[in-house]
DNA sequence: TCATTAAATTGTT
DNA sequence: AACAATTTAATGA
């Protein structure tokens, strides 16, 4: 099992850091495991730190008036958010729980824009990540008005082969059923009737524990 | 390595 | 939401 320090160091924001940058972000940055099921953050709460998923599945998102969940995205394994919520000076708009047991590292917020201040090659790789995540929105909500249960389970899964975002996922995500119905709020057995039209199409394969997408560009032409 | 058992996931009602 | 069937993971001989 590889240890936190070395999962950080695989993110594409950690290439940019020079040696002195890089051990105030091993000294500084806590990481923890949270059960499945359990808060990474909570609606509310002061925004003390980015956050990011070393190892597991995370969802984002909001519960309105009337109890009811909406999940904006997931964030695999590599991925790391809470990056607009930092650069605002607000409580955190929206909470995170784990879909898994996961492994969370926080990086505080003083050391996140203190990196933003001094690294320009960070600041950039920052820069494009939110142009990346807004592009993620335009596509949730397209999908969320405009398509069925095929469709948005199609483009939840779509959306997590963004490199920028997401780097290094391989062409088999281990998603199970029951966590995808949780990301596109579906139940899970409409998730199974949808991954099987899904798979019918030729648009991927289902596995046990996961689906197997060989055509990304496929997947996301799926709009339905 | 193989067999047994427990846990997770799927498929269906 | 509940159930049975299936797959994987873990355990010990």
């Amino acid at each position: 099992m590889a240890t936190g320090k070395e999962l950080i160091a695989q993110s594409k924001w950690a290439q940019t850091l020079t040696p002195e940058e890089k051990g105030r972000v091993d000294a500084e940055t806590v990481v923890r495991t949270v059960p499945k099921g359990s808060y990474v953050c909570r609606r509310g709460e002061p925004v003390h730190f980015w956050i990011g998923v070393l190892e597991g599945l995370v969802k984002i998102a909001t519960v309105s008036h009337a109890g009811k969940p909406a999940t904006f995205s997931g964030i695999p394994s590599g991925g790391w958010f809470g990056e607009g919520s930092l650069l605002k000076d607000m409580p955190r708009p929206y909470e995170a729980v784990a879909l898994r047991n996961s492994e969370i590292a926080y990086l505080p917020r003083g050391l996140f824009l203190w990196l933003l201040d001094n690294n320009a090659r960070f600041c950039r790789v920052i820069l494009e990540q939110i142009n990346e995540r807004l592009g993620q929105a335009m596509a949730i909500i397209e999908s969320d008005r405009l398509l069925g249960p095929e469709g948005r389970v199609a483009q939840c899964l779509a959306g997590m082969f963004n490199p920028i975002l997401y780097p290094r996922i391989g062409q088999s995500l281990r998603f199970s059923q029951e966590e995808i119905a949780l990301l596109v709020g579906l139940s899970r057995q409409r998730v199974n009737q949808a991954v099987k039209v899904l798979q019918e199409r030729d648009v991927l394969e289902v596995q046990y524990g996961g689906v197997a997408v060989h055509d990304p560009e496929k997947l996301r032409r799926f709009q339905e």
